[in-house]
DNA sequence: TTGTAGGCGTTATCAA
DNA sequence: TTGATAACGCCTACAA
């Protein structure tokens, strides 16, 4: 194991000061002959030179770190969300540092915390936010803690902690796609939704209700069921809504993921989607237009979110202002899963 | 934006040497009165102190980095891999880097290059290999210069380069999953692989063959279509596949994704899965078991391979020594996608 | 048990 | 246009 070689090796080779070898190497616009460069960057190239990004990190105050919470980055969700954010640092030369936090409230303090020692320019928060006042107090007092040295904060969903958010109308995308299985016809509308306490779960639930009150709908209980984020939570939450013996012609499912579920479990248990339940679910994940029957869902792109947070993250440290409040669109994709209300 | 609260303030705060503070905050084994202790620890507390990772590395070299490049991070075979390096890594206060490479050689080479401005202590490599001698080369000079400083290479499938292994036999798995079809009776197997020269689909593809063989059925060509590793691959080779006219009652899918796809363009064409056309995949996600019907598929888990994959590297920076070549297990998961020729 | 001081690889400030 | 040199924040001999 050899020491790794430096700047001064380079400068050395080139038989000039580390400074001039320094400005030529970290592509600074000081003026310099061009003989000296070609001999610096010939002697870098022979070297093998990588500059490190922990010393410049150092004096340059800047990591090209932008850190990236998800809840799980094996969920398909947070995976091209991750995808983006990658992609977008890449192009500017940043790099994305990426933790998983299982929505547990205390490893999601943690993984910040532990993104603290790496001094990120920037920290995109992709998951949904409990709302929860202690903890969101204490998730406040981390983030503080990072913007007070200069890490630019942005959440992708709707975030009590104040910070910019990027994001989609979560109530918005739960009312559309409840009101088209209404517009179908459906009065008796089960709903799947995620964990409460959520920001993401309150929001699509919130969007149920709107959607049902705005048409006169009574509000039933027993037709909301809950369940975990995973296509096992939305098969258990669909075991559950059929164990009560409810009657219901539509369901509305919280994510493509949990719809799947749904899916199979409907399915196993004899019942037709969409002959006797129209399922309508949100995301539109490319694995929704792909099982059978295809999905009807709520369509938005979390590529763009992760593009975009990085993008407001770098404009942010060029001292750019940035929104606080961007809210993305989306759009209704029918397909076979729902039909019309019949007999 | 203030200044970063170093050990520096931590030590005037408890009004000790930056030595001392230092013994204690990087909790080194050097004695140290517990008075002392209690009053930096504090100190630290109050100060909401982190040290920096940055200049820790600079002196210790080491980073508690471990960098991991996949094909495609959104892709949820490597999602799942990345997730439990993610897990393995923070289990032992490592950090992921993680970076998708696309399959592309030379983006491949610059995501490894780019790794080395953060002199990782560890390097797994989680994609197939494309088998060009010059990539190969190219590939191995940029590892050498990794391991030369010290960072531990690790390779998740059969690799050209020489680095150690843990990986599935992929010649083995795809042999029994032809031979699985092969036990039903069926004799007309037609198979989707991935795109050539990489590891993963050749060998994949000589499983395919040898079973063949094995078993005394004429290899027939035509029967053979090649596509991206993507569900929109596994549909378009399905559909050439039928475009092609060739009958066959079995379909042997390289992975789950393109299974799905491939069942689509079925479902579409009116070939009913399983009874015209047996299908089996390989890798058995989670979502192989959810679709219409649930996918037979030679099952192995890619969260082993990156959990063990941390491991050999952890082991090999106590300098320990690490094999050179390890092969997990895998089993064959009978559904419903497969089924005993008839007629 | 504690403190002093040198150095990790880089950039930036100042002089030349 | 170039070159010394002092930081950046931390750890670790070596001294006390």
């Amino acid at each position: 194991m050899t020491r790794q070689v430096s700047i001064v090796d380079v400068a050395r080779e080139a038989r000039v000061s580390v400074a001039t070898a320094s400005r030529i190497l970290s592509n600074s616009d000081y003026p310099v002959s061009p003989e000296t460069r070609a001999r610096v960057l010939e002697a870098a190239r022979r070297l093998d030179y990588v500059p490190d990004a922990f010393a410049r990190a150092l004096v340059r105050r800047r990591t090209g770190i932008i850190a990236l919470t998800v809840h799980d980055i094996a969920d398909p969700y947070f995976a091209e969300i991750a995808r983006a954010v990658e992609d977008a640092c890449q192009a500017d030369g940043y790099r994305a540092l990426i933790c998983s936090t299982d929505r547990d409230p205390d490893k999601e303090i943690r993984v910040i915390r532990s993104f603290r020692a790496f001094r990120p320019d920037g920290l995109i928060l992709g998951g949904g936010c409990v709302e929860d006042p202690a903890h969101v107090e204490n998730l406040r007092r981390e983030i503080a803690s990072l913007t007070v040295r200069g890490t630019r904060v942005v959440a992708l969903s709707r975030h009590p902690t104040g910070v910019p958010m990027v994001r989609v109308d979560n109530v918005a995308v739960a009312r559309a796609a409840t009101e088209h299985v209404i517009s179908l016809g459906h009065r008796r509308i089960a709903c799947i939704c995620g964990q409460p306490n959520f920001t993401t779960s309150t929001d699509r639930f919130e969007g149920y209700r709107q959607a049902l009150a705005a048409h006169d709908i009574p509000f039933d209980p027993d037709l909301v069921v809950v369940g975990w984020y995973t296509w096992a939570g939305g098969y258990q939450a669909a075991r559950e809504l059929l164990a009560r013996g409810v009657d219901f012609s539509a369901l509305v499912a919280s994510t493509d993921i949990m719809a799947i579920g749904a899916l199979v479990a409907l399915r196993e248990a004899g019942i037709d989607v969409p002959d006797r339940v129209s399922l309508v679910s949100m995301n539109d994940l490319p694995i929704a237009s792909v099982v059978e029957p295809p999905l009807t869902a709520v369509s938005f792109r979390g590529r763009d979110l992760g593009a975009l947070a990085v993008r407001l993250i770098l404009d942010a440290l060029e001292g750019q202002e940035i929104p606080q409040d961007t809210v993305l669109g989306f759009e209704l994709k029918v397909r076979r899963s729902t039909r019309p209300l019949t007999d």
